[in-house]
DNA sequence: ATTATCTATAGATCTATAGATAATGC
DNA sequence: ATTATCTATAGATCTATAGATAATGC
């Protein structure tokens, strides 16, 4: 019986996945470092061993390469989660950014990313302005899920739910600058008393 | 009668002050177009009708030209209220997000360094770290002055000020990817009716 | 046959320095 | 004399293409 097919546009067998994977991890070292634009493909290659024509055999291209870092960023937005089709908790959420606290490596490189996002023909705008929509809408579900259709603080999911995602960006690129004076999860609890003063969250 | 002694680091008439703001407001252009390390200061001359060699006579690196453009920002924060010692208030502080919502082009400029000094050695780095650290002091006598020292939802005014400055950082990217979508000052005030239910602001 | 990797290189940029020339201002 | 601006150019990069060579897998 022959082979099912493979996924489209998966031409690697397990041996180059480990190795394309390798690469995008390496590739968002260098975009904390340098952002997307001021990433070499060079830089990306000596961090794996590689030339930069030989990592341009497993990304044709250096947008490629970009794509992949996205997805990857993607995968781990389901993290757990995948095939569960309801929407995070609250306390899932306080989880989120309690992780996110411990990995700054990745926290940097996105928030570069969105930073960059904004000018010109960014090849990551398409995916930030999706994102945001996807996220307000999951968000706005989540509180629903916690509060019913009007907060304690009287606001509609809708209307909050672009606040809470606001107030995730934002302690990001304050705590980037300033680790030890910014608490990110403490900051993100004293954010929810504000949606909720019973909360002892 | 001799005249005063300009003041340090200004070597130019008034003539070359016009034209050096003009470069300036051209750099912000260019750095909301394509970022920072992403500008060329071929693109910033060509707005200006100079050389880009002819551009380095009134800044000599574009180090020098990104110094000109972040002080530029601090006259602006600083706006009407030059000589001003008292902290903003908070409505003056809605007067500013409003303001923002019909700036697209600076809130671009700046986002996008916000993001870029994020990244390793960025030369805005220490400018970003430092404006957190003052922009969440003055944000705290606001609250403090709007308020005491506990915040209608119990919060105080320590706890809140990074909040605030969160929200209106985060609210930013999600406006610029999707103008339509975000009400910029409308969500701000939400967020003021989170920290006092009371406030019709 | 396909996959993995390399050398060579074209073709674009980019920043900054050197040094010339013209215009301005005491 | 100083200021404003230009041409020429060194010295670094950077992405992507072309094409060779070695290793792997049916």
């Amino acid at each position: 019986m022959p082979n099912p097919p493979r996924p489209h546009g998966v031409r690697h067998g397990a041996r180059g996945q480990a190795r394309r994977e390798e690469i995008v991890r390496a590739a968002m070292e260098v975009i904390a470092e340098r952002g997307y634009r001021g990433a070499s493909l060079a830089a990306v290659a000596e961090k794996v061993g590689l030339t930069q024509q030989g990592l341009l055999h497993y990304f044709p291209s250096k947008e490629d390469l970009l794509v992949a870092v996205l997805t990857m960023r993607d995968e781990w937005d389901r993290g757990d989660r995948t095939g569960d089709s309801n929407p995070m908790t609250v306390a899932q959420t306080i989880g989120v950014v309690e992780a996110n606290a411990h990995r700054a490596a990745i926290i940097r490189t996105f928030s570069a990313l969105l930073g960059e996002s904004v000018t010109e023909d960014h090849p990551a705008e398409p995916y930030f302005r999706e994102r945001y929509r996807r996220v307000r809408r999951e968000m706005a579900s989540t509180l629903r899920g916690q509060w019913g259709d009007r907060l304690p603080s009287g606001l509609t999911p809708e209307e909050a739910a672009p606040l809470v995602v606001a107030i995730m960006d934002g302690l990001q690129f304050q705590w980037l600058h300033e680790p030890e004076g910014v608490d990110m999860p403490a900051s993100f609890r004293a954010f929810l008393r504000l949606i909720d003063p019973e909360a002892a969250a």
